[in-house]
DNA sequence: AATCGCTCGCTTTTT
DNA sequence: GCGAGCGATT
């Protein structure tokens, strides 16, 4: 390539930027070292990454063996995007370069479906396997609870969620059933023995009925990686591995890409340890830490300090909550922004005033001119933005929310989920005992007879039609079945098996649901996104490993034109970034949870999850502490509350970095009797009953 | 055998 | 304020 075209696309990039898309290029035996990428919140790292990849296709490289493991499937797209206009420009000079596509790029979770059904032949897996989301699998898991009599002990047994987090926990940190207990579950330490009984059921069901849940996706994959033969025929298919948000990664992650890249090469992880979230799921921050000892001779490292995102004065302030850390790898950030107003800490008496003072300033800024889509309002825990939902809707602002109950959690999205899959796989019972249930008449006893049937029939003989049923049944299980055979034949047209499953089922939501017609909606909708993928499986795969996963999201289409506002859990706000960012309840007990200060290290996670909400603000950051606290869950709609204390990463000693201030409450005009708080509680239950 | 209605216990974050 | 689970009812 010419040196001109060259200087083009890396003229945006400082130097340590720069060193990281194309720092190794001098010597050919450095081009494809290990490479460790430290970048802190803001510094650009998206736009390095996608730099890298670019520069490795410009270089040569065939994107069609480039693996781009992401963390979402909001990131995965985002950052192929971001590739495919940079090689646009340079293709420019490079004509057999244009419409380069970039086909393997995804999560973990996804790439690793796809490969496993690939490989499916080698490694004796049935192709057409099912994937359960974690309800699914939930389920099967209380099927084998129930099973093995577990349900009914004389002390109470761990509830199907928590034996499934427990299971998840040691497959994905990779420890023994007795450490993960004593490490993250030490209530349930005196079940043992049951559960081990109780995984071992729950691993043959699963292989019986052809069903993979979310760690058999990484599970089976590293497995793969442990046969040479396999390793070195995958490890082949890629010339370069490339991870983002590499903190986040857990052990099974790291295996598999240490088992597809076994010296390194070719291999570049990004990520920042100071933004480490997600070790409930098992991610380990040591993954990032050890990574350059991995290999011999060990990864080059570059780290990206500059931040270009936020003002001096809210760098500063988050600068100062993480320097706290008791365990720190990465440098302060710096910027070379100036001025800048202070993020603001306000006191308000409540978790309703909290809602009238966001919406306010969010208002007052959009006067200024910043757009609500320039806006977000965050928070620890899906359920800290009732309020404020009640209030955007009364006031008629649009808004979008990310994280908490998705789209797919509905149990009317779930019934034609349930429905497609069953077609998909006779085999699987947790789809086909809520699908059969749909028909009136038929509940758990003659599901379960049919399932059993179903499963000693020969494979491809599904028989779904010859069940015995009573006779008043008849009739319906024909159309029944045979909706269900055409659906389930690999040949159906897509999507039209689709919308006819659904046509089947919008006969029967009118009287299974009483508001049939606020859920037919989504049906709709469903319908429509099964049209944007080409085949069933991959419709079904992509809506259990990436869902759409803003509750609204799509459903309004024409709110997508318009401004709205973004709500949405710290989590789920990562990567992002806002003009303006408005943190709820930041109180101790929310931030940190209460459910999480058990143990130093959940301290310190918490402690980076207020570090990377206040990271995500440019220009405008509000911190509200609510002083008094209603009491969650008492009894009979009470107004118990207790006293909040600020959050104890904001200590006095950091309050330097804040404006304080407080909300004084509004004149109490608006809204009928001031103070009357029986006449409050009907309008919040009035408002929530509209979501139901 | 299915379904209705009641009580009890739990209640974060997500691929 | 919600689901899972159980006992009574159809």
């Amino acid at each position: 390539m010419n040196s001109e075209a060259a200087a083009s696309y890396l003229d945006g990039l400082n130097p340590a930027q720069r060193d990281a898309v194309c720092g190794g290029d001098a010597a050919a035996d450095e081009r494809d070292r290990p490479l460790l990428v430290i970048a802190g919140a803001g510094s650009g790292k998206t736009n390095t990454l996608a730099h890298r990849v670019a520069h490795l296709i410009a270089q040569g490289a065939d994107p069609g063996r480039i693996l781009l493991l992401t963390f979402s499937r909001r990131a995965a797209d985002e950052m192929v995007r971001r590739v495919e206009r940079i090689v646009a420009r340079v293709a420019r000079q490079h004509r057999h370069l244009a419409g380069t596509t970039l086909p393997w790029s995804g999560t973990f979770h996804g790439v690793g479906a796809r490969l496993l059904r690939d490989y499916a032949a080698s490694i004796g897996l049935d192709p057409g396997f099912t994937i359960h989301d974690r309800e699914d699998s939930a389920d099967l898991m209380n099927l084998a609870r129930h099973e093995l009599g577990l349900s009914s002990q004389r002390k109470r047994f761990p509830l199907k969620a928590t034996c499934l987090a427990i299971y998840s926990s040691a497959v994905n940190t990779q420890a023994s059933l007795g450490d993960t207990l004593r490490h993250a579950f030490p209530w349930c330490a005196e079940w043992e023995e049951e559960l081990r009984r109780l995984f071992a059921a729950y691993v043959e069901a699963k292989q019986a009925q052809r069903v993979l849940d979310y760690d058999d996706l990484l599970l089976y994959w590293s497995h793969m990686m442990h046969e040479p033969a396999l390793a070195a025929g995958v490890g082949a298919q890629f010339s370069h591995v490339l991870v983002d948000e590499y903190q986040d990664t857990n052990r099974l992650q790291a295996a598999i890409l240490l088992g597809l890249k076994p010296d390194g090469r070719g291999l570049t992880v990004v990520g920042d340890d100071a933004q480490s979230i997600y070790s409930f799921r098992g991610a380990t921050v040591r993954n990032i830490l050890d990574f350059p000892q991995a290999f011999e001779p060990p990864a080059r490292v570059v780290t990206l300090a500059q931040n270009y995102r936020s003002s001096g004065p809210i760098l500063a302030a988050a600068n100062a909550v993480i320097a706290a850390a008791s365990e720190r790898f990465t440098k302060d950030l710096w910027t070379a922004r100036s001025g800048g107003a202070m993020p603001r800490l306000v006191s308000v008496r409540d978790d309703a005033e909290q809602a009238l003072f966001v919406v306010d300033a969010i208002l007052a800024r959009r006067e200024q001119g910043l757009r609500l889509k320039r806006q977000a309002v965050l928070f620890r825990a899906a359920h800290h933005s009732a309020r404020l939902e009640v209030e955007l809707t009364r006031r008629n602002i649009p808004f979008v929310k990310f994280g908490g109950l998705k789209f797919l959690e509905a149990a009317h999205v779930k019934d034609v989920l349930a429905l497609m899959r069953f077609a998909q796989n006779p085999r699987d019972r947790v789809s086909g005992f809520r699908a059969m249930q749909l028909l009136a008449g038929i509940g758990p006893k003659i599901a379960a007879r049919i399932l059993d049937n179903l499963r000693d029939a020969p494979p491809g003989c599904e028989l779904l039609a010859e069940q015995p049923l009573p006779e008043a049944l008849r009739p319906a299980w024909q159309g029944f079945a045979a909706l269900l055979e055409s659906a389930g034949d690999p040949r159906a047209p897509w999507p039209s098996s689709l919308d006819a499953l659904c046509q089947w089922y919008r006969t029967e939501m009118e009287r299974l649901f009483e508001d049939a017609e606020i859920r037919r909606a989504d049906i709709d909708q469903l319908v429509r996104i099964g049209a944007t993928y080409p085949s069933r499986e991959r419709f079904l795969t992509a809506l259990t490993l990436d869902p759409p996963d803003a509750t609204s999201d799509e459903a309004g289409v024409p709110l997508l034109d318009e401004d709205y506002l973004i709500l949405s859990t710290i989590h789920s706000a990562k990567g992002q970034e806002w003009g303006a960012v408005s943190l709820l309840n930041a109180v101790d007990g929310c931030i940190p949870s209460d459910l999480a200060t058990g143990s130093a290290e959940q301290i310190d996670e918490e402690r980076r999850l207020l570090y990377v909400a206040m990271t995500r603000a440019r220009d405008h950051l509000d911190i509200v502490i609510p002083q008094r606290f209603h009491v969650s869950h008492q009894a009979g709609g009470g107004d118990r509350h207790v006293y909040a204390s600020r959050t104890r990463f904001i200590p006095n000693a950091v309050l330097e970095h804040f404006e304080q201030r407080s909300w004084p409450k509004p004149p109490p005009q608006l809204e009928g009797t001031p103070g009357s708080k029986a006449r409050a509680v009907d309008l919040a239950a009035k408002m929530r009953g509209m979501w139901r």
